[in-house]
DNA sequence: CTGTTAGCGCATTCAT
DNA sequence: ATGAATGCGCTAACAG
């Protein structure tokens, strides 16, 4: 009973070092001086341990050489979910950077479940030299006792204040203060806020920013809502029974669906309420009208989370953190209120 | 010269089975029986083992366990871009599919450059028991012979005639069938498609399914345009210049790209062209109008990659190809057209 | 039921 | 400059 002949019916066993050893009539140590660059070889075996290496397709196996070396040349990624494209960016933003320094990327899915980052962390570590865990659900105290766990520890969009975990993240809070900037120099006096997650700590950066930018011109309307467009779509109605004249919404995910309802609802945006998104991702421009947001490179959060996970085995010493300043991009979805029309001098924006 | 006490200073070495097999005072196989489960250990050194384990944190040595097993528990998935949500979607189904069955996921993005396709598998596949690769662009020829390299090679929508690669792919040709007929039905007699990349597969499979549903009662007109939402943005105005009275799109991206183009240039729709798009994304139903697709569940596709993937390592036979049949889901930018308003009754369907 | 031995594939000693 | 020997951490095969 013959094996189909192409694709992936015969498939000879792999070799290893020491059949190019043997291909190329020298010791397998001289075929890893070759490979390694280690130590000098003359050119005479140099060339016939290329030629057996090409000839045998031959790879080195990364599991042998890691138990070698102690390492694996392999970042782990801890996600909360990779449908969202906020982490997809900031993945792709590591892997890239990995790649460029030969180093394989490891992902994992929590489901946005607190319960499994750890157990996700843990194992990845067991696979990796480290892991990048992107916006961490879990409590300040089981942070802490991971980072003991796992070697090389870089968090993004998470900072713990007394540990020394290395982290990049975004000034959500200087943010929230350009956004609530811009809303009041249009003449906005009340605003409705959808907030995001109670226990996001994104979320409670937020809130710093609100209290800081809050004041006699400025109130500010806390309404429950989530960091989906479904919740922002459910928690619209909510909003506009603030009376407020503008939407500030926790993320453009929320903006977005907040803008379904109010279209649904017949409410002209920025006519009759002003509203604002988180982020910047590619469709806010898309939408109409354009929604004015704050703008952060998430790839570059990648890249940076990478350059700390460099850093962090360099020296292993206290965790450096990055914070990385987001734009304030003023587009179609915020106007003066209603009931100053006319009164301020249009403002000259990319519209 | 003291280290920081918190955090990622003082940092144990690993436990090996050894330290173990010490702490609870059996010897190593003992250890690995009682972790592995292989074979029965008696009560008193396994409570032992299992204490010895707690105490010290051990996790086994994935390498080691790899190095001896020749197998990785990991499998590696190759993406264009994980910038796109379509491929996130498809390595989040792949992901969670593979953490079920405690299996690791590699992940590379090749930048959509077909040049490195192959490198990128090929450097997986030593690390990982296999590769899922996502929509690649390189040539019939290169993909035979990677699959030759490559144990365990599944592709997600990439069919390859003639060889035996396991394949799962979504039914490009019976889904732009679908919304041909929609477009008939609704009285439109002229379409515009917006083509995607020439080379790519997915777009020859849409032509397939152009040519056999354009007939004298519905002329297709082809337009250059490409995959993003820029793509779009740019060939919307050649659309319109067709004088077609509805546009087709060869993704929701470039959907979404015409439509803001649309939305600038004081074009309504439907009700001056219908517009539909191809995959539906989540925006699709939250920009306005709704947008009119094709719907595929992409983590589902992830999902059957894995099974395809676990298939494959059973009996290495000939590839087995899964196809996905998309849904039609009409929504709010789609009607009929200008010159025939009123001549058909108004449809039912999800608005 | 448990301990001892050997070897997975490789890089790195140490000899030559 | 090269080859032979050693061991990374673990589990499977033997012995007891």
């Amino acid at each position: 009973m013959g094996r189909a002949q192409t694709g992936t019916g015969a498939r000879p066993p792999r070799a290893t070092i020491i059949d190019v050893a043997r291909e190329a009539g020298v010791s397998p140590a001289t075929v890893s001086r070759v490979l390694t660059g280690s130590k000098p070889v003359s050119a005479g075996p140099e060339q016939r341990v290329r030629a057996a290496v090409a000839r045998l397709g031959y790879r080195p196996n990364p599991a042998a050489q890691g138990l070698l070396r102690g390492t694996t040349s392999a970042v782990g990624v801890v996600v909360p979910d990779l449908s969202n494209p906020y982490f997809a960016e900031v993945l792709k933003g590591v892997t890239n950077a990995a790649q460029h320094a030969d180093f394989r990327t490891l992902v994992a899915d929590t489901g946005e479940k607190a319960a499994t980052e750890r157990d996700a962390a843990l194992e990845l570590s067991r696979w990796a030299d480290g892991v990048v865990l992107c916006s961490p659900r879990m409590s300040q105290w089981e942070l802490t006792e991971l980072a003991a766990a796992v070697p090389r520890l870089v968090c993004v969009n998470r900072l713990s204040r007394g540990t020394s975990i290395p982290a990049v993240a975004v000034d959500f809070e200087a943010g929230v203060a350009s956004i609530c900037h811009h809303l009041r120099e249009l003449g906005h006096r009340r605003v409705a806020y959808l907030r995001g997650p109670a226990r996001a700590w994104s979320e409670r950066a937020r809130q710093r920013g609100l209290r800081a930018a809050a004041g006699p011109d400025l109130e500010i309307v806390q309404i429950p809502c989530g960091s989906s467009s479904v919740d922002g779509h459910r928690a619209a109605d909510a909003a506009l029974a603030t009376r407020a004249t503008a939407v500030m919404a926790f993320s453009d995910y929320v903006a977005l669906g907040a803008l379904a309802r109010f279209d649904e609802l017949g409410v002209s945006v920025p006519d009759e309420v002003s509203l604002t998104g988180f982020d910047d991702i590619s469709l806010s421009r898309l939408v109409s009208p354009r929604l004015t947001t704050v703008t952060v490179n998430k790839q570059d959060l990648g890249r940076r989370a990478w350059e700390l996970f460099v850093e962090t085995g360099a020296d292993g010493e206290d965790g450096p953190v990055v914070m990385v300043t987001p734009e304030l991009v003023v587009r179609a979805s915020t106007a003066a209120p209603a009931d100053m029309a006319g009164s301020l001098p249009k403002t000259a924006v990319d519209r």
